[in-house]
DNA sequence: GGTCCCAGATTTTTT
DNA sequence: ATCTGGGACC
């Protein structure tokens, strides 16, 4: 494979630098300027948040290139996301006045480690066209195997499984190399026996999951000395962003990379460690001057974002921790609001007042685009959801609903990847009775026993089955006619465009047209997503290409800069910043959350505490933070106290308010409220709504004083909602109604949420 | 072979 | 509360 490396490119920014100080320099300052500057050896940079991090790496990059020390092609840039690795991309394009392709090696851990092991994936005995299986074709794998061994697949969930042979590939361990004891781990003692089969079974069919992809490029390094000799030739240097997220195989991956000449820097934030549940080390960044020895370390301290009442609040916070390497961030601004801290009854109040101050906000200009709702768990966006669609504040849920994710593309991409990779049995699986042709039970044990006998692919065994007499004539005929088709279809593979192909796929397979004839409401979607497919494939240049793109990628909001509120996970936000940033749910039991403080002990709460900063620093202007006292969870009401974070930040930078009665002193207090939202959850739960409960007494009446008034609309009346459409109502139970929408079916909806047909 | 219904899980975070 | 997968039944 050649480099996409534009020689002319470089000498013209050569030729443009000037002589003595290039001029990308005069704007850093001293320690970012030692972070770019020093070239040789092992750097470690410890950047805290909003320090410009991003900055000082790009231009760091644009430094060597300028300085002639390497071509773009040889440098090794890795990530952790996506987006991480586009923004270096374009901003490194920015500097040096040169196109994406002009760095190669710039990617994510996977990526760059799924491009080597192509080159070099007969050394490890796969091909090079070989699969790269999301969770989902993993798990379905497993309880494929788990079954076959006869182990019961209840006791012991291929889930959990899973998340056994993660850990042992995120700390690069082969079946052979696996600790005796872990392999009693799972299906008493039969866990090593199952990971070896499915380490087997993955080579058959040629994939690699996620961990493999790092795993393989282990085991090609260290049983290849020439192979990894290339590339120490080839990379002249390596940086690394978001050190302390590596996990042991990815250090050492890292550690045999740089090992012939030491010019790797890396990047990170202690304080800012997130990921040790998946098998992040924060100890590869405690380590790093005992495995680089002669590192210079430089801290970057000074920080460009925040307010000083936010930056106060989230040191304060942080300074609980015990192990960190410590930072002491500070900021020559000025003024700016203290960071507020808010109680509210429950959730739906939560979001009614976040609701509130966005369209505050947004009144003085603030835009939708600059303000960030970040929660600690998924299904709370749920709560702001349905509160912003009821308000009409507009917004996107980032890294929520996936588009490579949803049925209709990930039958059509089946489709594609066994045209791609035949052997791809797990694809084949998915769509050979979709559109539906015939094939049920029977025909799928036959498949599979051929599959076995004949030891070759179920495509292979789906012709012979076609051509034997094993199976009913229906069933013959659709198997022949697939068969052909994937044949004819992977020829066309060199010959058309692989859009056009996929096109063609989806048509004569019949799969276009299943959805054409679906009278469900999903349907129009799952036909524009197909479309929307197509036109997804067209940046790419070969099928190839895109089914490697489909693999690796997780956010698909590339389109994400028109002007709304952005809501989604600390974890995802890691890396942004926003003008306001909204963290409600601050409750003992969800943040920190309950598996953390079950588990894992003070590490783990020190770790809930990172990611409590790591909010708080994505703010520029204004922080809010809030906790409610009633919540449902698992459609129970359950209460709980403030979280301890709250607590922990430093008065002088916060301002509290509470609803009245919630907030008792200097700490939020809900003891006298709990026994009554206790009570509450006691009884009934489900379809209640606190503010409806008949438990209301004393001053907590002071909060509780929305009754439910009957509704004013009657059976059989025409209504609209906002998400659902038009229908009509069928029932009404006080301000419930129940109503049966022309397209969403029957639904059991507040009277607010609709409006006369 | 397809549809309907029930039980059970789900909800921490992601390449 | 809502969604999924598996099993029973047509």
């Amino acid at each position: 494979m050649s480099d996409p490396f534009d020689l002319n490119a470089i000498s013209d920014v050569q030729q443009a630098a000037a002589p003595q100080e290039a001029p990308y320099l005069t704007s850093l300052n001293p320690p970012q300027r030692e972070a770019v500057t020093t070239l040789d050896g092992p750097v470690l940079v410890l950047a805290g948040a909003g320090t410009g991090k991003t900055r000082a790496l790009t231009t760091r990059l644009a430094h060597i290139l300028h300085s002639g020390k390497a071509w773009p092609s040889q440098m090794l840039a890795v990530t952790f996301t996506n987006r991480a690795a586009r923004e270096m991309q374009n901003r490194v394009a920015e500097l040096v006045g040169q196109t994406v392709e002009g760095m190669p090696w710039l990617g994510t851990f996977h990526s760059v480690a799924a491009r080597i092991l192509r080159r070099h994936a007969e050394l490890v005995g796969l091909r090079s066209n070989f699969t790269i299986l999301d969770t989902d074709d993993q798990i379905r794998l497993l309880k494929q195997l788990i079954q076959a061994e006869g182990i019961d697949d209840k006791r012991w969930p291929p889930r959990v499984f899973a998340g056994i042979v993660d850990r042992w590939k995120n700390r690069g361990l082969t079946p052979d190399k696996i600790p005796e004891e872990d392999s009693y781990a799972f299906a008493d003692g039969r866990g090593g026996l199952l990971y070896r089969t499915y380490q087997e079974r993955l080579k058959t069919l040629n994939a690699a999951d996620f961990g493999d992809l790092l795993m393989h490029n282990l085991t090609l390094f260290t049983e290849h000395p020439d192979v990894l000799a290339e590339y120490h030739k080839r990379f002249k240097y390596i940086l690394v962003d978001e050190y302390q997220d590596t996990n042991v195989a990815q250090y050492l991956w890292l550690r045999l990379l740089a090992q012939a000449h030491h010019n790797i820097c890396c990047v990170g934030d202690d304080d800012q460690s997130i990921y040790g549940w998946r098998g992040a080390e924060v100890g590869n960044i405690l380590r790093f001057e005992e495995d680089f020895p002669g590192a210079k370390v430089i801290r970057l301290e000074q920080n460009y974002r925040s307010t000083p009442h936010i930056l106060g609040a989230a040191s304060g916070l942080i300074s609980a921790n015990q192990s960190r390497l410590g930072k002491t961030l500070w900021t020559d601004a000025n003024g700016g609001d203290k960071v507020q801290v808010l109680g509210v009854w429950d959730g739906e109040e939560e979001a009614r007042s976040i609701g509130e101050s966005i369209e505050n906000l947004h009144r003085q200009e603030t835009l939708y685009n600059n303000m960030a709702v970040l929660v600690r768990a998924s299904f709370q966006t749920r709560e702001f959801e349905e509160r912003f669609m009821t308000i009409g504040v507009p917004y996107r849920v980032v890294g929520g609903l996936k588009f490579y994710e949803r049925q209709e593309i990930r039958d059509a991409i089946a489709y594609l990847r066994v045209v791609q990779q035949p052997d791809d049995d797990l694809a084949f699986e998915r769509i050979v009775n979709v559109p539906k042709r015939g094939l049920g039970d029977a025909a799928m044990r036959a498949l599979h026993s051929v599959q076995q006998s004949q030891q070759v692919p179920l495509l292979i065994a789906a012709k012979m089955l076609a051509e034997s007499e094993d199976l009913r004539p229906k069933a013959r005929t659709a198997l022949a006619e697939l068969t052909e088709n994937f044949d004819r279809w992977r020829k066309m593979l060199d010959t058309i465009p692989h859009t056009e192909l996929a096109e063609f796929v989806l048509d004569e397979s019949g799969y276009t047209e299943m959805w054409q004839m679906d009278r469900s409401v999903e349907a129009p979607g799952r036909l524009d997503n197909l479309q929307e497919l197509i036109r997804a494939m067209e940046p790419f240049e070969n099928m190839t290409g895109f089914l490697e793109h489909v693999s690796l990628a997780t956010d698909v909001d590339e389109l994400a800069d028109d002007d709304k509120v952005n809501v989604m996970t600390l974890h995802s936000a890691k890396g942004l910043e926003f003008k306001a940033v909204f963290l409600p749910g601050w409750e003992e039991g969800l943040f920190p959350h309950q598996r953390a403080l079950d588990e894992g002990g003070n590490a783990s709460l020190e770790e809930e505490r990172r990611l409590a900063y790591v909010g708080i620093t994505r703010a520029r202007e204004r922080a809010f933070i809030s906790a409610a006292a009633n919540r449902r969870v698992f459609g129970q009401w359950q209460s709980s106290l403030p979280s301890r974070f709250i607590s922990e930040l430093p008065e002088e930078h916060i301002e509290r308010e509470a609803a009245p009665g919630l907030y008792q002193g200097n700490s939020f207090d809900y003891q006298g409220y709990a026994s009554y939202a206790n009570e509450y959850g006691g009884r009934g739960g489900g379809q209640r709504n606190p503010s409806g409960g008949p438990m209301i007494t004393e001053h907590a009446d002071k909060i509780l004083v929305r009754q439910v008034a009957p509704s004013h609309y009657a059976v059989g009346e025409r209504v609209f909602h906002q998400k659902f459409g038009y229908g009509q109502i069928v029932d009404v139970e006080g301000n419930k109604l129940e109503i049966e929408f022309d397209k969403a079916g029957t639904k059991r909806v507040l009277d607010s949420f609709v409006e006369p047909a």
